[in-house]
DNA sequence: CCGATAAGTTGGTAGTCACAACATATGTGA
DNA sequence: TCACATATGTTGTGACTACCAACTTATCGG
């Protein structure tokens, strides 16, 4: 490590601050990072040549002394967020201030390939800087993929509902866009946001549960860092075979968690057969029926068991369910919460909190961008204004 | 971060490589460090004046160019290693070269009380300091506890086989001896020396499971660090729930891992009612007994529940098994392997090693004397000389 | 013995942050 | 309205660190 890479990493963290916490002024920065005044002053202003920051006036305060200058992340430094679907394919501009620029939603009629995706997103991305991007500098491509993806190289390993083996996505996008593309797990891409700017902001050590219509995926986040394990493929919950306490609560032949909990059965439960989330969440919240509670119930009592193991072993601050599972939680938190410590340690538990998912539609977007910002956010000089 | 902080790590980096991977030259260094021959060779002059390596004269090789000197981890630079059992209290001295310099074992008769241990700790680190530890400068312990420990403060929460709850071993030791220490889980500190230096020797991610006769501990190493949770009580395997598929296989009633998987439960199959691990692995080895046959592997079919639900949610690159879970590998180590790798997702399973335990009786040891040389690591100038 | 190779040694340089002194902007109270 | 306290920005200097180039030393091979 040479004297360069304090600076490197001093203009990382301040960059990294802004980014994530909003604006704020150099004073704050300053006592933030134990930086010399001075020292955060010359930080800022090659944050701000680099193009990558902007300071404005001060906001008038009602303190005494010099008032201090705010400094932002600016909204025109952007990366493009892709997130594939079986029917679909959403992307978006996400400002290096945490706001969505500009959003699309492409509908499909049948799936995509990667070659596919790539060009889709290479010609949205055209119309865009011929329009709202017009003047914004786009630092990458974020792609969230449900599904197991090495991250080290953007290649898909299986998504099985896209149909996609050893697709090498990140090649693809890249080669169609000229730009840096990190390719990541859907899952492991939320917890990010979440993390970052959702239920679970501020905690260093967050297992995130997702419920989606095609299972349930996760993301580990370890002292603050999103864990990916050796290969990248890390969070797969879903797969995992249930702790059945009373086999009347079996559904399936093999136990896999997410055929026991799952959208589908609660669905079923309702009488419904198709429903976006916010319907699915408005059922189970009105339902009086003896059999959906039933159903919730068992899910719940299978959910228990899973993340007081989660609980045992990595010690968690704060679980985070998203999707059908945060409607598991909904119908009855205090018990969910109650009947994991019971089952978990009692001292890791006790610190333990189980939230909702807070962030909406825009997590995997968020997550996806976030990847892409990542090497800026390493080396806030490395990318070269456009 | 100023440019001071800059020597620390590097100095620290050194340190490490010597400390981890024994001497080696400057030459070495350099390459691996990234760092100047000149850098090099002050960084470590001044490691030699601070009093934590040497340098000695090049070992005879056989190549062209001007021999590099040797630098190694000074071996009279100790740290105390404690680990309290239930009737014995078993103490070493280890070296900053990784070599144990003294050691031993004080049998009791009662349980120890948190007080008691602190006044043996300090009266046989006495004695040594009379004798073997004369001229050796001793820079903290390190003590491996059989329950959750809070790494931070150094109190005990629970030990049951000890019989302490919220015991404050971590003040209560750096009272009596006048010593900084850390306070660890024997289990957690076992992964760490195993990651150093015994079985999952460069690997970055790794899942620990031992096996005592108090039950199943573990930990985890996430991109080489040594995962602590947010309270530091991770890596609590044996209290988890087993899957199990066939009720035919349950022996207890909670169906709690280390009830189902347990080390008495193989004695009683083996008709031993006690024995020591060497003694026990060679009655494994073997048997040819069909129950014992039958007993081993219903045991291991539990295990593969467990370590294939690690390989999807953590995707390790090396799985190691400690205790009497080594011989249940041992037994059959590579239908163990395939059974874990049909049951896991195959991305993340196609990648992992499951292995034995390589460090014998010293692993404990040596991983809470590394507790307690790593404030030394973070920074080798801090500790000042005696 | 000489050339090739590899590495140690030395003196100078550049980058980075800290610090002290001074300047500036705001609120408070007489 | 004005002096003063407070908080912060600004500027120039200094200390620390690693890098670099040039030179020196040690070994091997022919």
């Amino acid at each position: 490590m040479s004297v360069e890479d304090v600076r490197r990493r001093n203009l990382g963290e301040i960059l990294r601050r802004i980014h994530e916490e909003g604006p704020q002024s150099r004073a704050r920065l300053t006592a933030a990072t134990g930086l010399n005044r001075s020292t955060t002053a010359d930080l800022v202003a090659t944050l701000v040549e680099a193009g990558v920051a902007v300071e404005r006036d001060p906001d008038p305060t009602r303190r005494v002394g010099r008032p201090s200058p705010v400094v932002a992340a600016r909204d025109d430094v952007v990366a493009i967020a892709v997130n594939p679907e079986v029917d679909a394919v959403e992307l978006a501009a996400v400002g290096l201030n945490g706001q969505l620029a500009v959003r699309a939603r492409e509908e499909l009629d049948h799936l995509l390939t990667p070659a596919e995706l790539a060009q889709r997103v290479a010609a949205t991305l055209r119309g865009w800087r011929a329009g709202a991007l017009a003047n914004a500098r786009v630092v990458g491509v974020g792609i969230a993929v449900p599904g197991l993806v090495r991250a080290s190289d953007g290649v898909v390993r299986l998504a099985p509902h896209l149909e996609w083996t050893d697709a090498a996505v990140g090649a693809l996008v890249e080669d169609a866009t000229g730009l840096p593309v990190a390719v990541g797990n859907d899952a492991s891409l939320g917890a990010r946001a979440e993390h970052l700017f959702g239920a679970a902001r501020g905690h260093d050590d967050v297992v995130y549960l997702n419920g989606g219509a095609s299972g349930i995926g996760g993301g580990l986040i370890v002292e603050g860092h999103l864990l990916g394990g050796a290969g990248g493929y890390a969070g797969e919950w879903g797969q995992n075979h249930a702790v059945i306490d009373h086999e009347a609560d079996r559904r399936s032949a093999t136990g896999i968690l997410e055929d026991e909990v799952s959208r589908s059965r609660l669905l079923e439960a309702l009488g419904l057969t198709v429903a976006d989330d916010a319907t699915l969440a408005a059922a189970v919240a009105g339902a009086t029926d003896r059999d959906v509670q039933d159903e919730l119930a068992r899910q719940r009592r299978l959910l228990v068991g899973t993340l007081a193991s989660a609980v045992n072993v990595l010690n968690p601050s704060a679980i985070v369910l998203g999707g059908f599972l945060s409607m598991i939680l909904a119908a009855d938190p205090d018990g969910l919460t109650d009947a994991v410590r019971a089952r978990a340690m009692s001292a890791p538990a006790e610190g333990v909190q189980i939230l909702p998912a807070a962030l909406g539609d825009d997590r995997l977007l968020i997550g996806a961008a976030e990847a892409a910002f990542a090497a800026l956010l390493a080396d806030p000089l490395l990318v070269v204004p456009a």
